[in-house]
DNA sequence: ACAATATATGAGCAATCGTTCATATGAACA
DNA sequence: TGTTCATATGAACGATTGCTCATATATTGT
């Protein structure tokens, strides 16, 4: 069951039944994969101001583009990223695009978020 | 006020009671920069793993190693990284590092973020 | 003081990332 | 059909990241 616990790690202090325990309660690899490449979805600022400002209102890419000043093409490739994750939906009118937020959880996400990034005992770095 | 709306992007389609009213209700840069840097941190599946195996329990390095399988030094410097962000604490004792979560907010962000990425209408890669 | 053990850290390297620049695609209108 | 405008995309680049390996630090026991 644990055959592999020393396989990597050659040190003496294990203390195996916390490891077994803790090994059979994480949750699968696949799930947890799945979870950092979200994460990492959000941990770039521009992919944060993007989606900060879609809280606000739909927009184009243009008018993102022109909230956070920088180039359309730059922004275009962070909504590919976005929407690969699922992060953002889109409509086309004529020639503009218009993107929107696709998931109630991100609000919830980045409330947390906030409340931690702003909370008095943070340590200015 | 609005001097630089087309310092960058010279396209035409800009709207721009959109764009000033967006801009104006954005959070600040520093707060909107620090929470790329929160998720920056969760963006990694070790990471993400130590944490996940420290909602079970406290553990010491060579533990944690032990669960993920992986060397002491990588989790070492991994644990630095949580440590700088604020995430985790330790206490010592003896020759043996104790470390666990140290953020109540953690917990939330991650129930969250399990919602996402479990969801049935998921589009696997 | 010395050896053993648990953890931390610095250098180096391969891999990934975010931007820029040039160009392609797609839609509207002459 | 050709031109214009809005957006998308591919290549290339410099910067950052996560690991390994070697070694340093800190604590305990002899």
């Amino acid at each position: 069951m644990n055959e592999q616990k020393a396989e990597r790690c050659e040190i003496e202090c294990i203390h195996s039944e916390i490891v077994d325990n803790v090994k059979s309660k994480l949750p699968n690899e696949e799930i947890l994969y799945d979870v950092a490449e979200l994460f990492k979805v959000f941990g770039d600022s521009t992919r944060v101001r993007i989606i900060c400002a879609l809280f606000e209102d739909e927009m184009c890419v243009c008018d993102i583009a022109a909230v956070l000043n920088m180039t359309q093409s730059a922004i275009s490739h962070q909504l590919r990223v976005l929407k690969q994750a699922r992060l953002v939906k889109y409509r086309r009118e004529g020639k503009t695009v218009f993107y929107s937020l696709s998931d109630a959880h991100i609000k919830n996400i980045f409330n947390q978020a906030f409340e931690h990034s702003t909370e008095d005992t943070k340590i200015k770095r």
